[in-house]
DNA sequence: TCTTGACCTTCCCATGATGGGAAGGTCCAC
DNA sequence: GTGGACCTTCCCATCATGGGAAGGTCAAGA
């Protein structure tokens, strides 16, 4: 199986195995005589693992933990679990951080006329309690 | 002012602002004789309404929409709220997808004994139907 | 006056994960 | 044997930010 096989098999694309390889998550893969790399069945499993760790917001670095985990017949769960857990924490504290951006931007927005007055609370907010400056462009046209 | 004190004054770091300089979100400050950049009141504000936009998590890109509808007296205010719109509906799917990882890794999480055994539920979803895959290092230690 | 340290300047590099594309080699089907 | 679809490596771009080097400047204190 060439790469472009093995990417339509794994939905990674090929420059992504090429990356993978590179940075040491997956093995550096056999070559024919032409120089093109060789995958099998054991090497698509690999990479369909490593696409599902990235849909569920993985980094590489915590999904080469997991890599090394699945393989790793001696492993404990708990060391699993702690991989998951953490990136929980992080995906909730992250969503906790957008979503007081939402809040404060769906009041602001709820605020503003959305007309075609320049009257702006949004505007206002953004400014704190500066003045409004001196009309100028922050960028010269061509 | 020197670009430090602007930098205190802001909470927008030193750097920053030489790259906000340079992507041409402000414009390019007067120098003083030693070729040191020179901040007055009004770039402060500037600095200060970028920074607070980035905390709610607009792009530069949007901040430079900002920035200008701010210094343009005849603005719509429909123009301002049509850009945090977006933006909220933006943050809005990026907070769904997390959620979505976060309800899967929770119910995962959840059936793993998370003990010494190496059974693991999560491991499983990550593999789906593949076996394990014969244990080998994916990185060779130096 | 000289030194020291805290500034300032520009320039280059790194991040994380991915894509784009060029230049060149290879293989297969017609 | 030729064209097109592959493959290879290499470089560059993204987005916003930080780190750090090398060198110039300034102010305060001995």
């Amino acid at each position: 199986m060439n790469i472009g096989q093995a990417s339509d098999a794994s939905g990674v694309s090929a420059k992504m195995i090429r990356y993978y390889e590179e940075i040491g998550l997956i093995r550096p893969m056999g070559r024919t005589g032409n120089n093109y790399r060789v995958y099998g069945e054991e090497e698509v499993h690999v990479l369909r693992f490593i696409r599902r760790a990235r849909s569920l917001g993985f980094s590489l670095e915590e999904t080469e933990t997991l890599l090394k985990l699945w393989q790793d017949q001696s492993r404990e769960s708990a060391a699993v679990k702690d991989v998951a857990t953490a990136h929980i924490a992080d995906l909730e504290r992250r969503i906790a951080e957008m979503q007081g951006m939402v809040k404060t931007l769906k009041h602001l927005a709820h605020c503003c006329g959305g007309d075609q007055r320049p009257n702006c609370p949004i505007l206002d907010d953004l400014a704190g309690d500066a003045p409004a400056p001196a009309p100028r462009k922050t960028k010269q046209p061509a």
